[in-house]
DNA sequence: TGTACATCAGTGAACGCGCGTTCACTGATGTAC
DNA sequence: TGTACATCAGTGAACGCGCGTTCACTGATGTAC
């Protein structure tokens, strides 16, 4: 083994090398051909092996899921530091989140709706505390002023709703051949945010 | 052949029936669960038949999208026709179309993204139509006055972002304990977007 | 109206495939003395 | 430090399954005369 791998057992960290291979084989070639098997093959490992890390092919999805809401909040936790305050920046970091990881950003919300499976509880509660603490984030984002809770719950969802319909909107490629498609993610936002602030019911 | 079927084959509308049985599927057992011989056993007919009006697995998924779209189509124009001008209320018939027709909906939008692939290209084709159709049913829901097209345009793709990311948070039970949970979709898209209005920015 | 023929919707058996999961196992690693 | 043992991560063969698709076919329907 050498030292550069932190390996304690055979493999080193094979339930890791399965989360990454799967992830790969999600991005590449998307959900169909995200098998257990496949995910083995290309971990170089035996199709049974899996099993000593995860219960099921579910909790192999949910680990997944996981990773990309991390991931995700990760990356709001950081646009909010560079530009506090600037919710513009927030909608353009989620924004591009979802435009590079379009199967993944799929499965995250995807997944969410099998809630009612048997899948590993352990992994299942993780992944719905990653949940969470993705909407407190983007709570925080908002809550910067004197707003109470229920409201600021609503401006959060409403925020959201208007990001993850963009970022649908743009996985599908519905975004392509409009005028959207030559704007930034920021330019994105703001555009649509302001229609909403102002053009919205323009009588005139 | 009883007279109350239009038949003139062995079956009488068998592709007909096979979409209905596949949507049936669909909604009652998820994506996963569509399959072809399922369907062909849905309908009472052997696993070939399909093959007689369906090129590809692909083009019965691309039929039944097909189907979503003409009547989520047909809700939004009712809704123009019973309170023209009221955006909150095709928003809301927006919104409850998805709720309904979850899977459906998902299928819709998912389907979208496959487009390279090689099925059907009549079904290809009439989908396409039904996606543009709607494109334009919700730019004419807005387009009521002297605005120009590419403003026109925008506007659609924002309210259109706003709905469906309201639609996709509410199937996928994201907003079961939220606050928007306890009113009607009319409300709900009303308090979003009063929020993208007023709330938004409120620095105090 | 009646017969001969062409069409073509639906049959049923068969194909090869990759899947999720199980099982008894083996052999490397970690632990106690 | 060295030996004996327990643990348990990964093996590889096997299971039964449902899938998409093909093929030669059959038999009901529609058409020409």
């Amino acid at each position: 083994m050498t030292t550069s791998e932190k390996a304690t057992y055979h493999h080193g960290d094979l339930k890791k090398a399965l989360t990454e291979a799967g992830l790969q084989v999600l991005q590449q070639e998307g959900l169909n051909a995200l098998s257990l098997r496949r995910v083995a093959r290309e971990a170089s490992v035996s199709p049974a092996a899996p099993y000593r890390h995860f219960t099921d092919k579910h909790a192999l999805l949910i680990a997944i899921s996981e990773h990309g809401f991390t991931e995700l909040e990760s990356r709001l936790r950081d646009s909010k530091e560079n530009r506090p305050g600037d919710i513009d920046a927030s909608g353009a970091a989620y924004l591009s989140f979802a435009i590079e990881n379009p199967e993944l950003y799929r499965l995250m919300f995807t997944q969410n709706i099998m809630r009612e499976t048997e899948a590993d509880h352990d992994a299942k509660e993780r992944s719905r505390e990653a949940f969470l603490r993705l909407v407190e984030t983007i709570e925080n984002g908002i809550q910067n002023n004197h707003i109470e809770d229920t409201q600021c719950h609503m401006l959060a969802l409403s925020a959201w709703s208007l990001v993850h319909g963009v970022s649908m909107l743009a996985i599908d490629g519905v975004l392509a051949g409009s005028p959207f498609e030559e704007l930034s993610h920021s330019q994105i936002f703001k555009t649509a945010q302001s229609y909403f602030k102002n053009g919205w019911r323009s009588k005139k």
